[in-house]
DNA sequence: AGCACGCCGACT
DNA sequence: GTCGGCGTGCTC
């Protein structure tokens, strides 16, 4: 017998199944892993059994092992994994481990023990290797490592074997425990361990060039205990450096758990779920499709506030009903406690939750759950939809426009396109929810591709806020330099004193303050990359964004040595400027210096809502999620700030965030309201936001894409070379675009010829001392299009020329 | 990428 | 004569 295998070792360039043969002795099914001897050195490497087929053993390497009992992937999942493969530029094995739980990867250590049953003491055992292990374990106490196992007996077959009769005899027992990232569960906490006149006085000792080391000295002393991670952030050192100061006896490490995400809290439910009749009729159109022999796609277009929950929740439940599995897929866990909430007090041990920051070993529990049907409701971010569920019937994507649903790692897989190769092979309803969909997701309903379903009404019939533009210009010219107009200072507080509450909102993530000369309007950069610093206010540190760089803030300008101001209107400098408008006002602040481990960003909405705040100020994560009935007035601080951004996405991401902030108004029975500020205040995508015009909206970003040629019309291929030789990666660009140049007339079908733009610096042209270049092809990317970019992709890598130059493609990526 | 094979310069 | 430089080619 032959098996095809995706070998692990095989680099992009040489990735393909390589066929082994399998020892007469070995059974081996598709989907289970393995270790393969592997180029010329014969190296170890895992591998996964693709098909095993009938052929001949000729000039065919064998299998050594095979490490599963049952195979990881099913046939389904090993076709994903070779679309995935194609789609997504990667290799076989990057798309597996994409596709399996980390817990899977861990080097497992498995202990053995022996069993209650001693009979073994006086039988008559055959196998020589078995009985000195036995002899071992009694010798050790009755427990003993693999390792330990192994130095009994040395040939790992023999041991494997011997291993397998002891347990199929019940003499010994195995445990196997995943070896999890130090950090997943345990935090490092750092204590003083001198003195702190001794400490000190090593410090007073030490030459300039140590100023680190003295540097995590004084703020251990003045702390005694931090944990390594924060004191390393705060000084700026490395852990090597506290490292060395553990040898020398001044500090202290242990380890103490960190608080695990806490469990899912199911809400109180008040009665069983009742739909209006819009959800109803959504709800029984949806059910109808999903009951199809093959579902298809459907849109679920319901404005904010118009209760998609309650279909998704009902549809599940009817999905659950048929005997199938759903899947929910959220942009963020953490912005949704209340639907896992709601999920868990309607579905309750039949839920599992996947997501990223889901200790290792927890996520393989859930993994194995979901993969043996006692899980059937899966929620997680984007990875959940590789969730192994068991006769899938329903993959949901709420907000399916969000940016999250797409990877920014190898490979760079879209949720989405995941989830609908998913549902036609599963025969699963592929279900895209939004108050804002996708200019592509509206087409593709609109066209008659997607079932779309409307919810037009606000639940309870509130009504949409009442918003106003304002234009900053003006207020500019009035002589207002504050970042909130006239008009907006009124309706903060009208709305304090009425006892209601205001968000305003900052159109940024989180908030990059640069720090600018007064003199010259330079700002400090990264050494490292072309990137501003940005100014921590937490540790007092300027650190880079890209690189994770951290130095002192200097004293002046690093140029011309004048005074350094901070720039940009950050969270901070709102919350001041507020404060002196409105000393009685107070004011909480959500931001990344103010969220941390303690503070989260729940621990602060709920703080703001218990305490009645008047006023949240916040970045980009106020936006999402959040259902406060007390809140009347958001205010939209820079409106216009994402439509300077370069991607054919910019408009709809602005819209899409516009839509949503003011949507957080009025959410109670009082009506609410919203103030947007802005530069444009005449910029039609502004106007449409205001007026809540999604159709509007639409139908004229549809216009532009078809004159632009991008989604839904065309595809926006980007292909990235990265590495340390400018010159060099410049000149490996140029080469791949001429010879994409010359096999695209071949390939190209459409009327529209296909155009390549570039090389062309990337909007961060060096990262880490790296430089990087990018093509943008711009044409329909159909299967032979993908094989053309793969096939060059893999040449480039073959290529010595390309020495040090990594190139990756990326198809309608969000930068 | 990693590893072997192979063909030239500087060493015991 | 051989040890080791890295240029070239392959990975079942």
């Amino acid at each position: 017998m032959v098996a095809k295998i995706a070998v692990a070792a095989a680099n992009f360039a040489i990735d393909k199944p390589y066929s082994y043969f399998v020892p007469y002795a070995m059974e081996l099914r598709p989907g289970v892993r393995v270790t393969v001897p592997f180029g010329k050195g014969n190296r170890p490497t895992e591998g996964v059994v693709l098909s095993v087929e009938e052929g001949s053993a000729d000039g065919l390497k064998p299998v050594t092992q095979c490490l599963d009992a049952e195979p990881v992937l099913s046939s389904t999942m090993l076709r994903l994994a070779a679309f995935l493969r194609q789609r997504y530029f990667c290799t076989f094995y990057d798309a597996i481990r994409t596709m399996l739980p980390a817990g899977l990867w861990f080097r497992t250590k498995d202990t053995y023990s022996l069993t209650e049953d001693l009979s073994w003491q006086h039988a008559v055992i055959r196998q020589p290797d078995a009985k000195k292990l036995l002899e071992c374990l009694q010798s050790l106490g009755g427990q003993a490592e693999e390792n330990a196992l192994r130095q009994v007996v040395a040939d790992e077959d023999a041991l494997s074997k011997a291993i397998g009769y002891l347990l199929r005899k019940k003499w010994i027992s195995c445990q196997t425990d995943y070896q999890r990232r130090t950090g997943d569960k345990n935090e490092k906490l750092v204590t003083l361990a001198a003195s702190a006149e001794e400490a000190m006085a090593y410090a007073a000792g030490r030459p300039r060039s140590a100023a680190m080391q003295k540097a995590v000295l004084e703020t251990m002393c003045t702390v005694g205990c931090v944990s390594l991670k924060e004191l390393c952030y705060f000084t700026g050192a490395a852990v090597a450096t506290v490292k060395r100061l553990e040898k020398l006896g001044y500090l202290e490490m242990s380890e103490r758990p960190v608080l695990r995400c806490r469990d899912i809290r199911p809400v109180k439910l008040e009665g069983p779920l009742v739909l209006n009749d819009a959800q109803q009729t959504a709800y029984r159109g949806l059910a109808a499709q999903m009951a199809q022999d093959t579902p298809g796609t459907a849109l679920l277009y319901g404005v904010t506030g118009s209760g998609k929950t309650s279909v998704y929740l009902k549809l599940i439940r009817s999905c659950l009903d048929t005997g199938r599995s759903a899947i929910f897929l959220v942009p963020e866990i953490a912005l949704t406690p209340l639907l896992l909430g709601l999920l868990a007090a309607h579905f309750g041990e039949t839920v599992a939750v996947l997501h990223s920051s889901l200790p290792a070993g927890e996520r393989y529990d859930q993994w194995k759950r979901i993969r043996a049907g006692d899980a059937r409701v899966v929620v997680g971010t984007r990875s959940a939809v590789f969730a192994p569920c068991v006769d899938l019937g329903l993959i949901i994507l709420d907000e399916e426009q969000e940016h999250s649903y797409k990877s920014e790692n190898t490979p760079r897989y879209a949720a989405r396109e995941v989830a609908l190769w998913r549902g036609l092979k599963e025969k699963a309803l592929v279900l895209l929810g939004s108050a804002t969909p996708s200019v592509e997701t509206m087409h593709h309903a609109k066209t008659g591709t997607y079932g779309l379903y409307t919810l037009t009404e606000r639940y309870n019939g509130r009504p949409l806020p009442q918003v106003e533009i304002v234009d900053m210009r003006q207020q500019l010219q009035e002589g207002n330099e504050l970042s909130f107009s006239g008009y907006l200072q009124e309706a903060i507080l009208d709305t304090a004193k009425a006892g209601k509450q205001t968000i305003l909102f900052l159109n940024r993530r989180g908030n990059s303050r640069a720090l600018v000369c007064v003199d010259c309007r330079e700002a400090p950069e990264c050494p490292r990359c072309s990137a501003r610093l940005t100014y921590h206010s937490a540790n007092e540190r300027l650190m880079c964004h890209y690189c994770g760089h951290s130095q002192r803030t200097p004293e002046g300008c690093p140029k011309c040595g004048g005074g350094l101001k901070r720039l940009g209107t950050g969270t901070q400098r709102v919350q001041q400027e507020l404060q002196s408008l409105f000393p009685d006002i107070p004011a909480l602040r959500m931001d990344t210096d103010t969220v941390n481990a303690v503070n989260t960003h729940e621990a602060i909405l709920a703080q703001f809502e218990e305490q009645k705040i008047p006023v949240l100020i916040g970045t980009q994560m106020v936006a999402k999620g959040l259902n406060l009935p007390d809140v009347t007035l958001v205010g939209v601080l820079d409106a216009d700030l994402g439509l300077y951004a370069d991607n054919y996405r910019a408009a709809e991401t602005t819209f899409n965030m516009l839509t949503q902030v003011v949507g957080r108004a009025g959410r109670g029975k009082d009506p609410g309201r919203a103030v947007i500020q802005t530069m444009m205040p005449q910029h039609r995508v502004i106007q449409m936001a205001a007026c809540q015009d999604y159709e509007g909206f639409y139908e004229m970003e549809l216009a532009m894409r078809r004159v632009l040629g991008v989604p839904p019309f065309g595809d926006l291929t980007q292909i990235t070379f990265v590495g340390q030789d400018e010159a060099a990666v410049l000149r490996g660009a140029t080469k791949f675009r001429d010879s994409l140049l010359s096999c695209l007339p071949q390939a190209g079908s459409q009327p529209v010829g296909s155009t390549v733009l570039g090389p062309a610096p990337c909007p961060v042209p060096k990262i880490n001392y790296n430089f990087r270049y990018r093509l943008s092809v711009r044409c329909r990317m159909d299967t032979a299009k993908r094989e053309l970019i793969a096939h060059l992709l893999r040449q480039f890598a073959r290529d010595r020329a390309n020495r040090g130059i990594s190139a990756f493609a990326d198809v309608n990526g969000f930068d």
